[in-house]
RNA sequence: GUGACUGUAGCUCAGCAGGUUAGAGCACCAGAUUGUGGUUCUGGGGGUCGUGGGUUCGAAUCCCAUCAGUCACCCCA
């Protein structure tokens, strides 16, 4: 047999030591400043019933479902019959009754409702974890990436939107990432849907003008034309669309137009609420109003947020919502949800090309004992189990090699320190000790050593 | 699902109006240098030119098909 090259999957990676460094440096990152706001930590599987996940995402999505094929012999239980049809809606059922998870909020929805006797409400969790989506992989976008989602529900209270706005700002403050937070509402696209006269039309109207710093106004309101709507529904949606100035007078110029609206109202008078709030601890990221932002997931029925960076063109790098009833179709009513989502794999890239990691996220070993032989092997086995007991990583090469093959191998790895003892140090009880970056070299003892890597650690 | 582009060494690529034995840089291994890496110099290993077919005396080079990858659209983290 031919030998196989191998390979992953298209949209798939593997991860090396540094890149798991630095995914970890933001996985950590997050992780703290959920775990600051009071959320906590659950896991659920990779794969779902295919049904809990069908029909949460709107058509698209479900396309881009994952499915897993049936175990065993399922095709003996098909009807000829139906096998005949070919019909895809019919078959899939027999041929595949799970799925890859495509986000987390879905699961976390089935969680809360499968465990709701022993979750206290309001319930705060965070959850980072894989997703797969069977997208065609492009820049920033691949099919299996990391999310890292913060939910509450169980809260109407719009101090939750504020909590996670403030979070979007506390994570890439710390990541040194400068990022624009849009913010919209679900409720006042509805509004404009129904102030133009096309209450039903509102993912087709939302969809297009999603894409308004993009293709320009012109383009939005050809796509709507296309999409069905009359000249006079897009006369009437073009100066709201082109309304500028500060959330303040956006919001009292959309006061008149939503007027007639009970839900566009109400949608405004979130908005205001939660701009109060936001003003009592503010933050550094720049907030906006945006109108024009959507997001396709069809769960969100009030606040939205997207966040994107201000410095490297790429999709979003954080979404989420509100959902007031994703808990209802799996039998829970009336419980609301808000939620964000990090994504990890995007926030890698940003950072990646902004150079934005630090230095010492990439060292692992911080010090190589090199190895002379027995005598001087045996001389720094006991040193090293002290170093480790004081909380210094190291490691002894296992070859008594020549020292330049060591040598190589301490800079490879980027070990900070290489630690050194033969005839005459052995005789004195004492260390050499190389600082690799400086080059300079210091005969110590284990106790100075101990000191001087930890004081290189803490700069 | 739609469209465009690219497949040559582990990586980045050159070669291509068809013509000896397919190249470079980086990486790797060894030596210069038997207790000092990251610099330098010398030498070495590594390729059925994505795969299959066609045109031709002759194909990495031209044509067709196929597979893979990248980018954009759709959609999204």
């Amino acid at each position: 047999m031919a030998k196989e090259k191998p390979g992953i999957p298209k949209g798939t990676r593997d991860f090396d030591p540094l890149e798991i460094s630095r995914r970890e440096y933001i996985f950590d990152t997050i992780r703290k400043v959920y775990q600051l706001h009071g959320f906590r930590p659950i896991e659920t599987p990779a794969m779902e019933m295919l049904s809990t996940l069908m029909g949460k995402y709107g058509e698209e999505g479900d396309r881009l479902i994952f499915r897993i094929l049936n175990s065993g012999d399922f095709t003996a239980k098909i009807d000829d019959e139906v096998w005949q049809t070919k019909d895809a809606s019919k078959l899939s059922p027999m041929l595949s009754e799970k799925a890859l998870r495509y986000d987390l909020t879905v699961p976390f929805a089935r969680y809360v409702v499968q465990h709701q006797h022993k979750i206290t409400f309001p319930f705060k969790r965070y959850q980072i974890q894989p997703v797969w989506r069977a997208d065609r992989p492009q820049k920033g976008r691949y099919r299996e990436f990391f999310q890292c989602d913060a939910d509450v529900i169980g809260s109407d209270s719009l101090v939750n939107e504020a909590e996670f706005i403030k979070i979007i700002d506390e994570v890439f403050s710390a990541l040194n990432i400068r990022v624009a937070i849009k913010v919209n509402n679900r409720k006042i696209l509805a509004g404009l849907a129904e102030y133009i006269g096309y209450p039903d039309a509102i993912t087709d109207i939302t969809t297009a003008i999603d894409k308004l710093d993009k293709i320009g106004l012109e383009k939005v309101l050809e796509e709507l034309t296309e999409r069905g709507l009359s000249s006079a529904a897009i006369e009437k949606l073009k100066p709201v669309l082109q309304v500028t100035g500060t959330i303040q007078e956006k919001l009292d110029h959309l006061d008149a137009v939503l007027e007639s609206s009970s839900t566009g109202s109400k949608g405004l008078d979130e908005m205001r609420q939660l701009f109060d709030i936001i003003a009592v601890t503010p933050v550094n990221s720049a907030v906006e109003l945006d109108l024009t932002l959507a997001r396709g997931l069809n769960y969100y029925t009030g606040a939205i947020i997207e966040v994107k960076s201000q410095d490297v063109l790429m999709g979003s790098i954080c979404g989420g919502g509100r959902y007031d009833d994703l808990t209802g179709i799996f039998g829970l009513n009336d419980v609301s949800g808000i939620g964000i989502s990090f994504g990890a794999d995007r926030i890698y890239d940003v950072m990646q090309s902004l150079s934005l990691f630090p230095d010492s996220v990439g060292t692992f070993s911080q010090l190589l004992a090199v190895n002379f032989g027995e005598k001087e092997r045996n001389y720094c086995m006991p040193a090293l189990e002290i170093l480790r007991a004081r909380g210094v990583r190291c490691e002894l090469y296992p070859e008594p090699a020549k020292m330049k093959k060591q040598m190589q191998y301490a800079d490879k790895n980027n070990i900070p320190f290489v630690l050194m003892a033969g005839d005459e140090e052995m005789e004195k009880g004492v260390f050499s000790l190389k600082n690799m970056r400086s080059g300079e070299q210091h005969t110590l003892e284990l106790e100075q050593v101990i000191t001087m890597v930890h004081a290189h650690n803490g700069e």
